[in-house]
DNA sequence: ATGTATGCAAACCATTTGCAATGAC
DNA sequence: GTCATTGCAAATGGTTTGCATACAT
């Protein structure tokens, strides 16, 4: 399994980023950065603090926050913001830039391999630095689009 | 001018929605809806507000919020979130999807009309109908990497 | 020894909710 | 007349902030 290797890499680029920009290296940030990359998918402040607390690590929000807001400065998270709801995130590295498919309805969110864009047209854009992009496919699941025929047939009745 | 137009065109839409599910026409309503198609680019439920304000129809947030939600629902208006700010709203009628090109440090947002994607790309998606898509590209515009590149200079000096 | 990082509690702020008054039907 | 809608004020909940304590340097 290459797991352990991905983690070994991530943890050297994070304390070269760290020591550049001066910052401390806590075990804090050391156990969040790797709980982090045996998360398989998405995640949020609340389910991280959870996760960790049940492996027997339990860290602060605050610390969350705090170390987040690094691993997202050195390109080691991503962030998203489906919704109004809270702030997902995923690991960066060793996974793939992939679109999201998400129900307005029931805010279920679907990924999908089938990269929409290729490269070579994001690096048309100018005076700008890409790091990541996010395609946010909107829409209505099969489930909910079900369950709005049914609703739209109950008003025509009445 | 075709702003009247499209005005009255996305008004008998609201309507026929609002009758079909049964909704009051109430003049609140009618004067947001008109009020948004007045506005070229991107509002938040504050602009909104104080803009609405100023041209002497105040409504309450609660109401804003509401009808929102409906403009919503019958694909009238498009709702974003950029970053972790207040969500941003756009009119979808006579308003071709763009792409956004967004500064993870200053928050700025760009729109670029070169769509990356084509329609027969996206109804390859199974068991999902796509209302409309959002394409995000992150990373840092040409004003904060110069800020940056300084930001670095001095952390090596030190 | 110095000052950054942590953890707690309080503050913040966009959005939601409860409820009395209003007005569309 | 009925009941959805409005508008206000209070509640909510994710995130941020202030500050005393802990600990990396």
């Amino acid at each position: 399994m290459d797991g352990e290797k991905i983690r070994k890499q991530v943890k050297d680029e994070f304390i070269e980023y760290m020591t550049l920009h001066k910052h401390r290296k806590t075990s804090e940030r050391f156990a969040i950065l790797d709980h982090i990359y045996s998360i398989k998918g998405h995640f949020n402040m609340d389910s991280l603090y959870d996760s960790m607390k049940d492996e027997g690590f339990r860290v602060s929000r605050s610390t969350l926050y705090n170390t987040i807001e690094l691993l997202l400065d050195c390109n080691l998270v991503v962030k998203h913001q489906f919704g109004a709801n809270a702030s997902q995130y995923e690991r960066a590295y060793g996974n793939e830039n992939h679109d999201h498919i998400i129900c307005i309805d029931c805010g279920d969110v679907r990924e999908s391999r089938n990269n929409l864009i290729s490269d070579t047209q994001l690096k048309k854009i100018k005076k700008f630095t890409v790091s990541y992009y996010s395609m946010y496919i909107y829409g209505v699941c099969s489930k909910c689009s079900h369950a709005r025929r049914m609703k739209l047939n109950r008003m025509r009745k009445k």
